[in-house]
DNA sequence: GCACTATAGTAACGTTGTTTTCATACGACG
DNA sequence: CGTCGTATGAAAACAACGTTACTATAGTGC
């Protein structure tokens, strides 16, 4: 017999919002934690701290570090579904442009997130097979607007989901080394819109006009 | 008064050696702990028990874990560009086709110092100013072969360096999602294979053939 | 009132990176 | 040859981490 309370009794309702009240506060904390300090500071004891309890707390709610993680790496792609379904355009095309230039624009003001979903800052973390499966949603969207333009004729051939993923890893690869500021950022927008420019055009029965591209080069 | 052996001596030159010896095996050893138990089995006592010595041998040679770290991810970039500088091809775009090729081999059969390359799975360690910039040399190679294309016109316009970061993140994040098995790899190759095949189209003045893509959508 | 369960705080355990302590070995120098 | 000083390594200690007992308490159902 549990000391639960009886489910539908305002008490019990109330009790249920406490809980979610309290798994609400963990998260906010460590979505804070995250973003303003970095992954290396998302400690349980920390968390707890700045929430004014025991870490046994986390533990009840969340059963491991993992299940935090899990939870924030949810809500990177969350964000990131979010960011690609606003995406609008006047034509199939336009929106296509509009959601890379959405994917990159949520990468960036959500660095932390994307550390956590691409990157594996926090040791022993592996995303749960359900959570995986959530993570491939803002592929679908994806998929969904390359799927309008195969509609409308602007691609020629191939399938939705394949170019969805192709263009997925260009949008990924310029996001990634710019995020890690592998080479200096300066012309990293131009790069991620000449790559995602690339990519969709490789579909197009024909080659689009290209925008300007540094001078060219003299040859000898 | 030192009590190092004097510069010169041959006693030095064997001191020396053997400094260079403990060093190598301390970095085989992690070498050998990273490929066959991953990042997380790369821990001081570890190595020091594989080697049969104590923590405070790394912490003279090496200084921190960090030290180690960075050493590692400097051979990781090393490997790659030896993949990389090591590609061949009848001609310039030949070539640049097989230094692609090179890169996602070089980064499968590397796995593990591509992650520590790109992801972050050991906390607290961020490569030097010194590290970051040698990190640069593979992308030179893909620069030089970028520069011949140009000079043979096989590429139209566009700085080399440009077009050299660009592949580069083209590989990159096809690499990566790859090896994240981010969304079953069934087709891991022909996308990866397409995807580089775009970013390099889109410099050429024609768009060259493209290799067959899954069958036709039907249009309603 | 009594038993039982869920929860939370305290303190512990084992492991990590790192530092300290201590002993020892060995070149330099009187 | 003996002493000094430094470099080095082993052992242990330290702080912080994730996690797990242990304990107390509050609240439900009988």
């Amino acid at each position: 017999m549990p000391a639960r309370p009886t489910d539908g009794t305002p008490y019990a309702a109330a009790h249920a919002e406490g809980k979610r009240a309290l798994r609400t506060l963990a998260l906010d904390t460590a979505s804070t934690l995250l973003e303003q300090h970095g992954p290396a500071a998302l400690t349980m004891r920390r968390i707890a701290a700045e929430m004014g309890c025991s870490t046994t707390v986390l533990y009840t709610i969340f059963g491991s570090k993992s299940g935090i993680a899990e939870t924030l790496w949810r809500e990177g792609f969350a964000r990131l579904r979010t960011a690609l379904e606003e995406a609008r355009g006047p034509d199939p095309l336009a929106r296509l442009a509009a959601m890379g230039h959405a994917y990159r624009r949520n990468a960036l003001a959500n660095r932390a997130y994307y550390s956590i979903m691409f990157q594996r800052p926090i040791p022993g973390f592996q995303p749960s097979e359900q959570a995986r499966a959530e993570s491939l949603e803002p592929l679908r969207v994806l998929a969904d607007a390359v799927a309008d333009c195969l509609d409308a004729g602007v691609f020629e051939r191939g399938e939705p989901d394949y170019i969805a993923r192709v263009l997925w890893a260009a949008s990924h690869g310029a996001v990634s080394l710019e995020l890690a500021d592998y080479e200096g950022a300066a012309d990293a927008e131009q790069r991620f819109d000449d790559l995602i420019g690339a990519a969709a055009a490789w579909f197009m029965p024909e080659r689009p006009a290209r925008p300007d591209v540094p001078a060219p080069r003299p040859r000898p």
